[in-house]
DNA sequence: ATTAATTTGGTACTTTAGTATGAGTCTCAA
DNA sequence: TTGAGACTCATACTAAAGTACCAAATTAAT
């Protein structure tokens, strides 16, 4: 959480940096209106680009990508949504807790969890459900 | 592919409207530099984060379907690529047997077969490693 | 500041999954 | 026709997976 509100603030500056020296290019009109607004629209869509893949949860292990926003929708939690992927790169509850630096008993609760919110007997059913949502891509 | 063809062309109509606009507006004097700047910004921002999100969510066709001929290369008969086809479906090894008309037992046995050839510890990474090879389709 | 939600973890239990082994039937090619 | 491979099924077992509780610590939100 801390780390989002640090990259936010981050980004908010750079906006800022870049609008002022926009208006200053504007202003002494060392170039033409096109390319300025060229370059901010670039800027920005560029920088949309990146704020939605910062959304997306990796896993760098098995390149198996989750749509995290997607899964939220849903009713996922974050820490489900890791214990999905790694379900869904076919690690089994004991390792998933090693992965993720809990026990097992958490990685079971995690589990019986997505089960129910998916609507799903198995977890098999889950990754093949969470597949059909576009909720893992690969 | 056709889709994204058409939905670049839209966007990038629509971008070249944007930025008339906003030469308009310069020049015309209606509103402040800030202003423009602070709705292109925004605009191009939305864009980015929409065209991420397009390029994350492609398959849209969640019917599962198996690449018999890879399967043949890899080993795995007919009968096992009908059971790990039930099986990445999310289908418990006694709904598979009744799917194939075979006892439970049979489709337990296919299923050990199976994880020896892909060389898996479970089902689940049976199915993410046929993934893997390409073997099951979306 | 205080609910609300998330994350963590435990025990005890039932259900599936998976292994090992053996064996009968069937098809197809040598 | 004989043998290899595929398909079938069974028993007995071990290992995971999953359920149903509970409870505590942490974090987010109002």
């Amino acid at each position: 959480m801390t780390k989002t509100i640090v990259r936010f603030g981050l980004l908010i500056v750079a906006l800022f940096c870049l609008l002022a020296i926009s208006k200053y290019w504007w202003i002494s009109g060392d170039l033409s209106v096109e390319l300025i607004l060229s370059i901010l629209a670039l800027v920005f869509f560029w920088i949309g680009v990146w704020i939605s893949k910062q959304n997306a949860v990796k896993q760098q292990n098995n390149s198996i990508v989750l749509d995290a926003l997607k899964g939220k929708e849903i009713g996922l939690t974050t820490r489900e949504l890791e214990v999905l992927s790694a379900m869904s790169a076919g690690a089994s509850n004991k390792e998933i807790g090693e992965q993720l630096f809990v026990s097992e008993s958490t990685v079971k609760t995690h589990v019986s969890n997505i089960l129910v919110k998916l609507n799903a007997k198995r977890r098999t059913q889950a990754i093949s459900l969470a597949r059909e949502l576009q909720l893992l891509k690969k």
